[in-house]
RNA sequence: UGGGCUAUGGUGUAAUGGUAACACUACAGAUUCUGGUCCUGUCAUUCUUGGUUCGAAUCCAGGUAGCCCAACCA
């Protein structure tokens, strides 16, 4: 006798993961992430797959997650990025164990400087920053030590002090570790530790007017918060070494760090310096204008938490170089969304329709189905008059062979309501179509019909006399026409490419029960796509955003 | 005097020396009061050349290609 194993599979590791458990097979008894953005801007679909990432691992392994804000250049950060960074975190739907500022500790960084000073590690350069820049060498040229290279120990204290004093102009000295001017890796050829900066923080004010640099303060900042496993992109993999070095000559807890590759999305601009200068320059409305990779975007043009998270986990996590089609990311809000987001009806370009034989005044209250995919969601009435509105698109005077919509002489479902048949076409002096009139057959109310006949096409509708008026903003799936690293393509630059036609605002009419929908909550509307209120909307103008289309119906017919 | 990272369908991710799998896309079909959803089907000589092995996507060696590094940015 065989007995049947319903092999239950067991999902794959990602290599994170792995390093992972290999880290705790060893006795690590902890797994502590953080999250380390740079206050100077919003944060984009990127980085929901590193928010993912950090916070996702933690959880997982039963660890914590801090967020810590990488703020040590005070002229790019603001406290209106702060802000906004938290609320994305928190409407990804992750909270962080702790809230940290590399700011908080510039007074232990500045101490370790000391130190490294003391041990002879560290020195005051006085070359300006195009000396540097020379003496540096390049890839394959060894570059040149500094005049400065040799100061004593006590000069370079005093020096450095002075510094931080105030003494200096900006730019007039900076501390560098004193490692190889000829290392392979150009990073260790005497990186740059402190440099003079007379700017307001955010956080500390005019507390300091020296200032660490990334490389003297991250690995630093991951060892004060004892963070175990610290994850960052691939383009800091050569950072890693100095990461260690700093770590080492400080003695103090080895953290380690691991890159993933960053996330690319096919036609979209994910550089922040980039999109920075969108918002600066008006090109968009701003950091959540729905063409905008930003979250926060996302969030007003109704994008789900739950999509977003399911995209990240879809992508996975690897060290190749990747471009991520759109239309994944499409996949995942459609297959949240359908399950989710209530059906309404609503027609984005009417085309009016009369029902010769219902009688005038006549008003009758269909019901309709809010989410086939949830009876939970329940039914709503939606008025039937005689005069209505159907999408232009859904009929055509000559079909062509495969057009189940409505045309002269042919047959259609209203959706919940009544079979219509078009008898007669009304154009005007130009002879554009605008009306069309039609009869309904009184027996076919309940799906049925009168003589048992089915029809294949089903089609949307609205009241005439009861339908409102919305301003329908159709936001292009592609900002950009071209892969920004496409460089085939010839383009001069990558703000060539943008999409003419990203933003395209038309009147629409909804069903009445669309009155008072919340901004951001995801409607389907009936075979055209999924639509939210924008946050300026308002009961004088409605303003209606498209999320995403449905899969792609019309342009399956019209091919 | 260059260093580092990476190569698996159109796009991603698995397979950890033993039948190349899953998802997206595309195409085809079935169901449907949404041309949506759900369901079914189709789509690979694992960058290359050698080697080790009974057996290689996996291990070894040499090529090739792509990406990152020469901010007082992160």
């Amino acid at each position: 006798m065989t007995v049947e194993v319903n092999e239950v599979k067991e999902k794959s590791l990602n290599f994170l993961e792995e390093i992972i458990e290999e880290s705790i097979a060893k006795g690590e008894s902890r797994v502590q992430t953080r999250f380390p953005p740079e206050p100077n801007g919003y944060l984009h679909i990127g980085h929901a797959k590193s928010i993912c990432i950090n916070f996702g691992l933690a959880k997982k392994y039963g660890g914590k997650c801090n967020l810590r804000f990488d703020d040590t250049n005070p002229v790019k950060e603001d406290t209106e990025y702060v802000d906004s960074i938290k609320r994305d975190i928190k409407w990804l739907g992750f909270e962080w164990a702790g809230e940290y500022y590399a700011s908080d500790y510039f007074e232990q960084l500045y101490d370790w400087a000391v130190e490294l000073i003391k041990k002879g590690l560290a020195y005051v350069d006085d070359q300006t920053q195009e000396q540097i820049r020379e003496t540096r060498g390049t890839i394959s040229e060894p570059g040149k030590p500094s005049p400065w290279r040799d100061r004593s120990v006590e000069e370079n204290l005093d020096l450095f002090t002075r510094m931080r004093n105030g003494e200096f102009a900006d730019g007039e000295k900076v501390l560098r570790a004193k490692i190889d001017m000829a290392h392979p890796n150009m990073l260790f050829r005497d990186p740059i530790m402190y440099r003079i900066i007379h700017a307001d923080h955010h956080r500390t004010g005019d507390k300091w007017c020296i200032y660490p640099m990334y490389d003297y303060a991250h690995g630093q900042c991951d060892s004060i918060e004892k963070i175990t496993h610290s994850i960052c992109t691939l383009e800091f993999d050569v950072h890693r070494p100095l990461y260690d070095w700093f770590i080492e000559a400080l003695e103090i807890f080895p953290s380690h760090q691991y890159e993933f590759a960053r996330l690319n999305l096919t036609y979209t601009m994910m550089s922040k310096r980039n999109l920075l200068k969108l918002v600066q320059e008006g090109v968009v409305m701003g950091w959540d204008d729905p063409r905008m990779p930003t979250i926060c975007a996302l969030r007003r043009k109704g994008y789900t938490p739950a999509a977003v998270r399911a995209f990240a986990e879809m992508v996975g996590v690897a060290k190749r170089d990747n471009v991520i089609d759109l239309a994944k990311m499409e996949f995942c809000v459609r297959e949240d969304l359908n399950k989710v987001a209530e059906r309404r009806m609503a027609v984005l370009n009417p085309l009016k329709v009369v029902i010769t034989n219902w009688e005038e005044g006549r008003v009758e209250m269909r019901q309709a189905v809010n989410n086939p995919e949830d009876e939970a969601a329940g039914m709503r009435e939606v008025p039937f008059s005689r005069e209505l509105y159907i999408e232009r698109d859904d009929f055509m005077e000559n079909p062509p062979k495969k057009y189940f919509r409505l045309s002269p002489g042919t047959e259609v479902r209203l959706r919940y309501s009544y079979l219509i048949k078009c008898e007669e076409v009304i154009k005007d002096k130009e002879g554009n179509i605008v009306e069309l009139r039609c009869t309904y057959d009184p027996m076919s109310g309940d799906g049925s019909s009168s003589d048992g006949r089915r029809v294949k096409g089903v089609i949307h509708w609205v009241s005439a006399a009861h339908a409102i008026p919305a301003e329908i903003r159709l936001f292009d799936t592609l900002f950009l026409t071209e892969n920004p690293r496409d460089t085939s393509a010839g383009q001069e630059s990558w703000e060539d490419n943008l999409n003419p036609n990203s933003l395209v605002k038309i009147e629409g009419w909804l069903e009445p029960s669309l009155k008072d929908a919340e901004p951001t909550k995801p409607f389907q509307f009936e075979r055209v796509g999924y639509f939210c209120a924008d946050s300026d909307s308002s009961p004088e103008k409605l303003v209606f955003n498209r999320t995403v289309t449905l899969k792609d119906t019309w342009a399956k017919i019209n091919k």
